[in-house]
DNA sequence: TAGAAGTATC
């Protein structure tokens, strides 16, 4: 457990630690009042919420609660405790704290507490955790606000309660589960649940295996796919043509960064090729930016006389449109339009928008938003505010940020991107307006997260915050090593990244400079030995002062760098990137 | 007895 902020000092992390390791309230109170004495931590609110949500997520839980009974008890003039109610819920239900949980419920009942969505699903999700589906379902029916979070609990809830009360499950009744996560973007359980389903002995057949190449493919952890991939030639699971193994074999490779891995096992497929074999392939060159190659791939499947569908031609705008390659994009839109008499989805436009905006085009873009058959979806917009941002058009972007949040209100990227615009043009007013406009409504950002493989162990990065905490102060000081090293080398620190209306540079660059993929990629350089590639994964899109940065340590330091980011792959070797700074 | 559960997507 940690607190988060870049400028805590390193006592007060010691400190920290220190208190994360306490098993007892005695120890926990001693060394709090040592954190109140020596101002380590003041009696407000925020450092004592901070405390309590760390503990919260620790390996142990309790001590929120004992915290938070501790502060309730002793420290009576403390302000804004109220915030860490939600933490201490969660910490009941992690610690299977009954007592304490049933406690907490009847303050919140007899509070405004009651009133707040944040609260109450905090509550539900709390009995879920703790296995209690009557007792989530009574406050779920009569909590006064329920919203989108609250819905998504109580079937995530039922789903488990059904899963674990049968007493007899076969293949398809953990397929089913499996599947259920890699759609619900919980890959990691999915994956659990695939060995866990091994080590009762369940035998997994083709649809569990291609559900769980699928998780894997999301999480990126190439070492799991390969295993998976042995045990299919080990165990002669079904590989007809009929299958989806092959297809999901070569998602899974072209995911993980192996896109050469990718492309022999789509060329040692024994059976005749099906069209999702063409597919997986044709869009794993695209997520690397290899348009000419997908090109490539799309003819030879034309002389083989396989028709195209409409994901081929997804595959393909998408390669053309990540490669580069304008003109080709524009004219396979048309080829699948005209040659192949197909209408173009939602999608299809979304891409050729992207490609028309990324490349400069940007009216033309926007004519097409305007004209085309279908109402344009919150993608579409976003590809304009993206375009718009990148050629400068600050109300272009305005209005298509707008027409973005109304479509979705609740895609935090939307208010970033907008946030993020004004912030590169110095509108520090409109970015403050932004964010008020967010927390009215109660969207919060989705913070990065960057995950990297090393000694057969996944390390995760949050910003300025490693995951696995004995990683921490090494990358904190890797990571100022890099940047003095870097800025010898000419590197400057792109300030306009930083999204927080921040009046000190320095603040800026150490926010910057704290970015999860950084870390990660730190974290990698101490760890990787040379000649072996870094591979990062990370769940949003890498930001431009992180890419140049990637850039210049794959020269000074000699290293190749692959980071896959939410959009598509980029190679960084001796200085430049396989994206040409197309993403 | 077969079937269910499964891939590729801006």
């Amino acid at each position: 457990m940690i607190i988060t902020s870049s400028s805590t000092s390193v006592a007060a992390n010691s400190t920290i630690i220190l208190l994360d390791k306490c098993t007892t309230l005695s120890q926990v109170r001693q060394i709090h009042s040592y954190m109140i004495k020596t101002n380590l931590v003041t009696t407000h609110s925020l450092s004592v919420a901070k405390l309590i949500s760390g503990f919260s997520e620790s390996s142990n839980p309790s001590q929120a609660v004992m915290l938070y009974a501790h502060m309730l008890f002793c420290v009576h003039d403390l302000k804004g405790i109220e915030f860490s109610v939600p933490s201490v819920i969660k910490a009941c239900g992690r610690s299977r704290a009954f007592r304490e949980a049933h406690q907490i419920l009847a303050h919140v009942l007899k509070t405004r507490l009651w009133y707040d969505p944040f609260v109450t699903n905090s509550v539900v999700r709390m009995w879920l955790e703790l296995g209690e589906i009557e007792l989530a379902r009574k406050v779920f029916d009569r909590m006064p606000v329920r919203d989108l979070i609250s819905w998504n609990s109580l079937i995530t809830g039922y789903l488990r309660d059904v899963f674990m009360t049968m007493k007899v499950k076969d293949v398809v009744t953990w397929t089913t589960m499996i599947s259920a996560c890699v759609l619900n973007h919980r890959p990691r359980k999915g994956l659990d649940l695939f060995r866990e389903m091994l080590r009762i002995g369940i035998r997994p057949d083709a649809p569990s295996i291609v559900s769980v190449l699928s998780a894997i493919a999301d999480l990126g952890f190439v070492e799991e796919g390969k295993w998976i991939h042995t045990y299919i030639s080990a165990n002669k699971i079904d590989r007809s043509g009929s299958s989806f193994i092959g297809s999901a074999l070569v998602n899974m490779y072209a995911k993980c960064g192996q896109i050469e891995h990718a492309y022999h096992v789509f060329r040692s497929i024994s059976h005749l090729k099906n069209i999702g074999d063409w597919n997986s392939m044709i869009s794993g060159f695209a997520i690397h930016g290899l348009g000419h190659e997908a090109i490539k791939l799309f003819l030879e499947m034309e002389m083989a006389e396989l028709k195209p569908d409409d994901i081929t031609f997804l595959g393909l705008l998408s390669a053309c449109n990540h490669g580069g390659l304008t003109n080709e994009g524009q004219f396979y839109f048309q080829t699948m339009q005209v040659k192949y008499n197909m209408v173009p989805k939602i999608q299809h436009y979304g891409c050729i928008i992207d490609l028309l905006g990324r490349a400069g085009h940007l009216q033309e873009a926007l004519r097409i938003t305007y004209h085309m058959p279908l109402e344009p979806d919150v993608l579409i917009w976003k590809a304009i505010l993206s375009a718009s941002m990148k050629h400068n058009k600050v109300e272009t972007a305005r209005i298509a940020a707008l027409r973005a949040i109304e479509l979705d209100p609740e895609d935090s990227s939307c208010y970033v991107l907008l946030s993020n615009m004004y912030a590169k043009v110095g509108m520090w007013d409109e970015v403050g307006k932004v964010r008020t406009m967010m927390k009215k409504r109660g969207v919060r950002k989705i913070p990065g997260c960057s995950s990297i493989f090393v000694n057969g162990k996944v390390h995760e990065f949050l910003i300025g915050k490693a995951m696995d905490l004995g990683d921490n102060e090494n990358v904190h000081c890797m990571i100022e090593e890099m940047v003095s090293k870097l800025k010898l080398e000419g590197y400057e620190p792109d300030l306009n990244q930083v999204l927080l209306d921040i009046e000190e540079d320095d603040e800026k660059e150490s926010q910057l400079a704290l970015h999860s993929e950084k870390m990660a990629l730190a974290f990698g350089l101490m760890n990787i030995p040379h000649g072996i590639p870094i591979h990062i994964v990370k769940n949003l899109r890498i930001c431009c002062d992180c890419h140049s940065f990637m850039q210049m340590v794959s020269k000074i330091y000699k290293r190749r760098i692959v980071v896959r980011d939410q959009n598509r792959f980029h190679h960084f070797e001796n200085g430049s990137c396989s994206c040409n700074d197309h993403w």
